[in-house]
RNA sequence: GGGCGACUAGCUCAGUGGUUAGAGCGCUCCCCUCACACGGGAGAGGUCCAAGGUUCAAGUCCUUGGUCGCCCACCA
């Protein structure tokens, strides 16, 4: 065993070497884990086009921390980490580096973009997981997942073919969110909207064959070109007689009639509204209502196109530009205010987005969306903390339908091939996939249109948002749809862990895919993608939108084509894309029966953890060069003491802002763990050249038998410290069950440096170096065994540092790592009430004469002597028990114990209700000082007293009040009184 | 427009109706005592944003207001 431990801990190499050894080793494998109750959780899968950020290791560390926790409790315990493909992030990323080459995607063509891509995630896609493993994240890498492996690969495809033949995705033109940047529609959660001061302009549309004008107000201009009405209220008297007639759209000189329709505020603007059912989601739904034509002004890359007659070309807001001046010219611009607007970007390269019509495929939710706030409501998934609950409610009521095609190359193929002779839409013949080049693409390819016998089928381009595939990540990773070992072990997963942030995009799908589609599984004996479902799935979509059984077995099943698509889909995309819901209240309660929806959440308890921010409380933000790196901070001060720091912090609800004095504080933790340890082992080879081994003292077998009994005056710290033991076990279990890591945390950090440094080292240090054997043996004993528990308690927050310190300790042949050791359990046989309360005394009287010699300025080094009276018979007792360590820790010469009066005149005085304490005066007398000191404490303990006996003299309180709060108070004021009566007796005989 | 959160010591934050509201850092004084100065000891420091209300009892629950922050949202 090393003995050569430096004075202050370094833990670089430590890290490296441990991260290393638990990796190579699989240390973290489920299988490697106790026999106990499955404990799963998969990982938030990073994107591969990152490296960890601070947000990241918080999560981790929080997982982390919870993970170990139930491994070392006997759980079988799988952490399951993964990456995600992250479609358009990955995709924007390598389309920037092809830009460095003047190169863009197309002209590469779709394989070899996707060849870059791979190479790309080649290269960089295994930093975080290099990343995670130096961070000692405990996952079971021998089973780590990616979103686009064959295995992921046919479970999205297996999903989307379920759906799809359920009608609950659907193919239809709607109106969509554009980025012209990515060419792709997004859905509504990657919009965000930013609040802007823009301009609203006000023009003139001439009423046709009148010299009249109706006055429409607009913020985007250029949408104008594609306008096929304006709209008035039908009530508003200033435009009734223009209602049915129609205007000259300028510009264009296109005649467009004036509708009438209720959507039109007359308090806003001019209360006339231009409309482009092409451009605008509410103009959509309105076009729609009254017939409108829809014209599409604008390229897909942002520019205006031939519809828009002249500008055609141009760019979007360029062309916003001539047409202000244009109809400057004409004198059609009435005039033109600031106007502040939110304004939709895509949350990924920033660019305004464009509504525009668009075919693409959606899923309809509401159905989803039933089970899932069931399940959320009557608890079947715990939500942490409770307003986020009300917060995926609140969506889960108010949700749209989500589209799910991407325009993109990175991702998922649409497993549905287009009939070149008769558009109809044939989808895959099963969810089998082939390895072509390494790489995983649908293999059920139809050869023939079922409708029409034509054989040129082409797949549909799109690919489906990254979303898609994540939703599924808590079964797919555990081999679903096969019904496998794994998932029958560790589905539902325990517990999700994930920032609130991504709480509509990630987590709110799971539970919806979770509880559709998990319960449907292939046996074993049937082969890939020919299984079908032998569970009634319950009645949930039977009163569906086709009013027709669409729950079928998995490849058996004659697809129902075109259902959902094209003109019979449900209304409307954004604005009426909600899916006019005939999945009734009635239909809901016709839901899975509970145990069912139980077994398919795909997660019992989700937790949201909070986000970290700057000092300043700003999102972190890598453009803005506020982003944190981890892994800097960690060669800084260590992993264990940023873990530690993160954890400390994590306080659920709240978000973290990032201090570096908080982290200094966490190194100075972790070097005073280290500092403890390292002091038994220096006083060990001490000890040892009289004849001790580490064995006797600390071997596993011995340390099972803690606490020794110490003989004579050492015993009572050494019963107090295992009760401590047993206290903070229980606590931490309470709080690590309950999220409150902060909690686990302060208590630890109490225990270990409070109570096991600043009392019990110094307490027993002595007693270790006690030439007789009967007290030093207990003694090492006791303080090895409590060492031991205390870094299995550490060990959650702090990985590495307890690793190395429990390896110096004598260990069983066969134990690898304290990771697989046991968590300290609170037993309840080391409570110790008594030692709890004779301590608490014993510390109150040491820090009193403590407080004494500091104010009488007494030289440290000084040892003087000092009076003790109580009328407490066992409180002397306590006293002469452990007179010895009371000397040392209060720099004592001797300590009179007596039940006299203490003259104040001749010494200094501290009191409580149960004893009082003196020093001497020496040679210097403060009693001024004394004297204020003294007056400032009777004026605080009379305010007190004089509250406690008007609320004692309360009936309503004695009355009303539980007794044991009286009772205490009672007691307290008894307490203060007899307090009080000391400090007035001691003044009055010093004035 | 809706919703959520925060406001507690100089700073950053805990606080789960019930004794005298806590921690870390910082500050003051003392100590380089043989594990640790990333240390030890002793202190100072708070009308818990404001005003009402509920309650025997409010930092904690309710209402209103203020300041700051965040999320959601199709008012041109």
């Amino acid at each position: 065993m090393p003995r050569e431990i430096p004075k202050a801990y370094e833990p670089q190499e430590i890290e490296e070497r441990w991260a290393k050894s638990w990796f190579d080793e699989k240390l973290f494998r489920a299988e490697n884990s106790g026999d106990g109750a499955p404990f799963s959780i998969a990982l938030p899968p990073p994107n591969i086009t990152g490296s960890i950020h601070i947000g990241h290791m918080l999560e981790h560390t929080q997982i982390d921390m919870l993970v170990r926790w139930h491994r070392m409790r006997g759980h079988h315990t799988l952490w399951l980490p993964g990456m995600d493909h992250a479609g358009i992030a990955t995709q924007f990323v390598v389309e920037r580096q092809l830009a460095k080459e003047k190169l863009r995607r197309q002209d590469l063509g779709r394989e070899e973009f996707e060849k870059r891509v791979w190479q790309w995630k080649a290269e960089s896609g295994g930093v975080i997981k290099d990343q995670m493993i130096r961070l000692g994240a405990s996952c079971d890498w021998t089973r780590e997942r990616f979103t686009l492996e064959p295995a992921l690969y046919r479970a999205v495809i297996e999903a989307f073919l379920r759906l799809y033949r359920e009608g609950l995705i659907y193919r239809g033109r709607y109106m969509v969110n554009w980025c012209p940047r990515c060419q792709t529609a997004i859905s509504d959660l990657e919009v965000v909207h930013h609040e802007r001061a823009g301009e609203i302009w006000n023009i003139r549309y001439p009423i046709a064959g009148s010299k009249e004008f109706l006055v429409v107000a607009t913020t985007r201009p250029e949408t104008m070109l594609g306008d096929t009405a304006v709209a008035v209220h039908p009530d508003d008297e200033r435009y009734q007689r223009f209602i049915g007639k129609s205007v000259m759209l300028p510009l264009m000189n296109r005649e467009i009639p004036v509708i009438a329709d209720t959507y039109v505020d007359r308090e806003f603007g001019t209360g006339a509204v231009k409309i482009t059912p092409a451009h605008d989601p509410n103009d959509f739904e309105i076009g729609k209502r009254h017939n409108l034509p829809q014209i599409d002004v604008m390229t897909s890359d942002g520019h205006m196109n031939e519809a828009a007659g002249k500008y055609a070309g141009v760019e979007r807001f360029a062309a916003r530009s001539r047409i202000v001046a244009d109809l400057t010219e004409l004198g059609l611009l009435e005039g033109v205010k600031e106007h502040m607007h939110a304004v939709g970007v895509c949350d990924r390269c920033k660019s305004i987005v464009e509504p525009r019509i668009s075919t693409q495929w959606f899923m309809k939710m509401k159905p989803l969306a039933a089970p899932a706030e069931k399940v959320v409501r009557e608890g079947l998934i715990e939500v942490v903390p409770e307003n986020q609950r009300t917060i995926l409610l609140q969506w889960l009521e108010n949700i749209r339908d989500w589209c799910i095609s991407r325009q993109l190359w990175w991702g998922h193929r649409i497993p549905i091939w287009h009939c070149a002779d008769c558009n109809e839409m044939v989808p895959a013949t099963d969810s089998r996939v082939e390895i072509v080049e390494g790489h995983a693409r649908a293999a059920g390819v139809p050869t023939k249109c079922p409708k029409c016998g034509g054989e040129k089928l082409t797949q549909d381009t799109d690919v489906l948002d990254t979303w898609f595939s994540s939703a599924l990540w808590p079964f797919s990773t555990l081999g679903w749809p096969d019904d496998t070992e794994d998932l029958r072990t560790f589905y539902p997963t325990s517990l999700l862990i994930s920032g609130y942030d991504i709480l509509f995009f990630w987590d709110v799908r799971m539970i919806m895919m979770g509880l559709h589609l998990s319960r449907d599984r292939i046996t074993a004996s049937a082969s890939m993608g020919e299984g079908s479902s032998q569970r009634n799935q319950g009645e949930a979509f039977r009163q569906g939108s086709q009013g027709e059984s669409v729950r079928q077995g998995t490849a058996s099943v004659v697809p129902k084509g075109v259902a959902g698509s094209g003109a019979s889909a449900p209304e409307g995309a954004l604005g009426g894309r909600s899916f006019s819901s005939d999945i009734s209240l009635a239909a809901r309660g016709a839901l899975a029966p509970e145990d069912t929806l139980a077994s398919s959440v795909p997660f019992r308890r989700l937790y949201l953890h909070s986000l970290v921010r700057t000092a300043e409380g700003a999102k972190m933000s890598k453009t803005k060069g506020t982003g944190v790196d981890p892994l800097q901070l960690t060669q800084q001060y260590g992993t264990d003491a940023l873990r530690y720091m993160l954890a400390s912090m994590a306080a659920p609800g709240t978000d973290i802002a990032l201090t570096e004095d908080r982290i200094l504080g966490a190194r100075a933790f972790a070097n005073k763990i280290w500092n403890a340890a390292r002091f038994l082992f220096v006083n060990l080879e001490k000890v040892e050249a009289n004849g001790f081994t580490l064995d006797e003292l600390a071997a596993p077998e011995i340390r099972a038998k803690a606490p020794y009994p110490v003989p004579g005056e050492g015993a009572l710290a050494h019963r107090w410290i295992f009760s401590r033991l047993a206290s903070v076990a229980a606590q931490v279990n309470d709080a690590l069950e309950n999220f409150r890591f902060h909690e686990a945390c302060q208590t630890i950090y109490q225990f270990f440096w409070g109570d096991f440094c600043d009392w019990y080292i110094e307490w027993v240090k002595p007693q270790l170096a006690n030439p007789n054997r009967e007290i030093a043996v207990p003694a090492w004993r006791n303080i090895f065994a409590a060492l031991d528990a205390a870094l299995r308690l550490l060990h959650p927050a702090m990985p590495f540092l307890t690793e190395e310190l429990w390896h110096k300790l004598p260990q069983p042949a066969a134990a690898h790592s304290i990771a697989l050791d046991k968590f300290p359990e609170p037993r309840a046989e080391w409570t110790d009430v008594g030692a709890d309360d004779a301590m608490a005394t014993l510390q109150e009287i040491i820090v009193s004469l403590r407080n004494i010699r500091a104010e009488m300025k007494l030289d440290p080094k000084k040892k003087v002597a000092a009076d003790f009276s109580s009328r407490g018979l066992t409180l002397r007792n306590v006293i002469q028990e452990n007179l010895d360590p009371l000397l040392r820790l209060a720099s004592l010469s001797e300590l009179r114990v007596s039940k006299d009066h203490l003259d104040p005149k001749s010494g200094a005085v501290r009191s409580t209700a149960a004893f009082d304490l003196r020093i001497a005066y020496g040679d210097a007398v403060d009693k001024p000082a004394e004297i204020a000191r003294l007056k400032k404490e009777i004026d605080r303990l009379e305010k007190d007293i004089e509250s406690k006996q008007k609320r004692l003299a309360d009936d309503s309180f004695t009355s009303k009040a539980p007794g044991h709060v009286v009772d205490a108070l009672r007691a307290t004021l008894v307490e203060r009184q007899i307090e009080h009566r000391k400090l007035q007796d001691r003044l009055n005989e010093l004035l």
